[in-house]
DNA sequence: TTGGGCATGACAGGTCCATGTCAGGTTGTT
DNA sequence: AACAACCTGACATGGACCTGTCATGCCCAA
């Protein structure tokens, strides 16, 4: 997963960022709103976390900003205890949930699978394309019932070519939401990663396949 | 579990070796039998691994050798295919199994697992002392229902104190039994790993005693 | 057949974790 | 009290694993 930080309490930002990481998703952090709105409207992020209190804006002006240009990620919002007629309007404009400060990780954590949960549509966590079987909140594989150890950077990849099983994504594509803004990576280090889960998924029907100049796609060759 | 192998060929000697190391083990490796004779007097190994073709006599006399001075340490045979005879022979001898060359890793293990379950007497590998549950074989630890996570040395450590409780061990016993004769290890290791092992029963009525001058003791105060 | 896109084995750097040592403190024995 | 045995927090080391790069070779299209 990847997430966006808007907060421009550095400590803070530090500190959420780190134990993020530590969960195995990618972050990239923003303090201001005119930075977040660059980062957001890629539309690489799975989840954003939101300070109200900014230094160039209210938070509530790039909640209203996202859900105007159709940008449905989920975002939480973060909010100082004192701030109580707040946290219903950022509902109203479409924050998914709130997390009043302080809290700490594992409460945070909570929220953002309950939220990505309630988004992602299903209940379930388990996919299953093929023989194949994935389950995304375990972050485990198995290919005919054999149970197959993936790295993190594996299961990453191999998370969103699941999930929108069928769709082509591009090398460039799959760099921007695999890897946070300021590690940069050449594309080639998708080809390994292909190359590597490709070699995981021997013996199964579920294959990924290279298009041309266009990218990889995940098949279910049944 | 310690484990003597008696081979002289060096590159299987070696292989064998990293395989057994890898399922978290020690292993000595004599190449003669006066070699190998030294090492299983001291009685500290769990199972000998012994081929039959040495450069200064052959594996029988070794095992009758064993067998005679009352050592019923564990012993599987390694032979080559042609020496059908010989693998019958064995067994009488006291050999407890064979394998035959070439074999490949995963059979070799599966065969030293039977040999020391039958060995132990106990077909099931969980032992149960006061409020302490240890699964030998999966290499588990729980205390009151509540599992808790060994390091591998901490793990054969409370193997030997569990298997053998309310035996008293020497520091230099532990240290024989828990490490290859080449690591030369202070005895202040063992002190190390008997504090970290009491830290993991904190709350259990299952303790190790100091026995001043003599060793340790595992105990269930109950 | 030529060139760019792709595949892949080998490798280097980094991180994490288990492990044993050390130094200094505590306990127990005489 | 004095000495040895023991305990323990902090640390250095080393190995295992993860990860991205590089170099090289393959493959497909024009």
């Amino acid at each position: 997963m990847k997430y966006l930080l808007v907060e421009d309490n550095m400590d803070l930002a530090n500190a959420i960022s780190s134990r993020i990481r530590l969960d195995g998703h990618i972050v990239d952090h923003a303090a201001k709103i005119a930075d977040a709105t660059a980062f957001a409207s890629t539309g690489d992020y799975d989840l954003i976390l939101l300070d109200i209190m900014l230094p160039d804006g209210d938070g509530r002006s790039f909640l209203k900003q996202q859900r105007a240009a159709q940008n449905d990620t989920p975002i939480i919002v973060l909010t100082a205890r004192s701030q109580v007629s707040d946290r219903i309007s950022m509902l109203d404009l479409g924050a998914d949930d709130y997390v009043t400060k302080p809290f700490d990780h594992s409460e945070l954590q909570a929220r953002c699978r309950a939220v990505l949960r309630r988004k992602s549509g299903s209940a379930q966590s388990v996919l299953t394309v093929g023989d194949v079987e994935f389950d995304t909140l375990a972050g485990h594989l198995s290919v005919k019932g054999q149970s197959i150890n993936l790295r993190n950077r594996e299961l990453r990849l191999l998370e969103l070519l699941i999930t929108s099983q069928g769709k082509v994504f591009s090398k460039q594509k799959l760099v921007d939401r695999l890897f946070s803004y300021d590690d940069d990576v050449s594309e080639n280090a998708i080809e390994v990663y292909i190359g590597r889960l490709r070699k995981h998924l021997e013996g199964s029907r579920v294959q990924i396949k290279t298009l041309r100049g266009l990218g990889y796609r995940l098949d279910d060759d049944g």
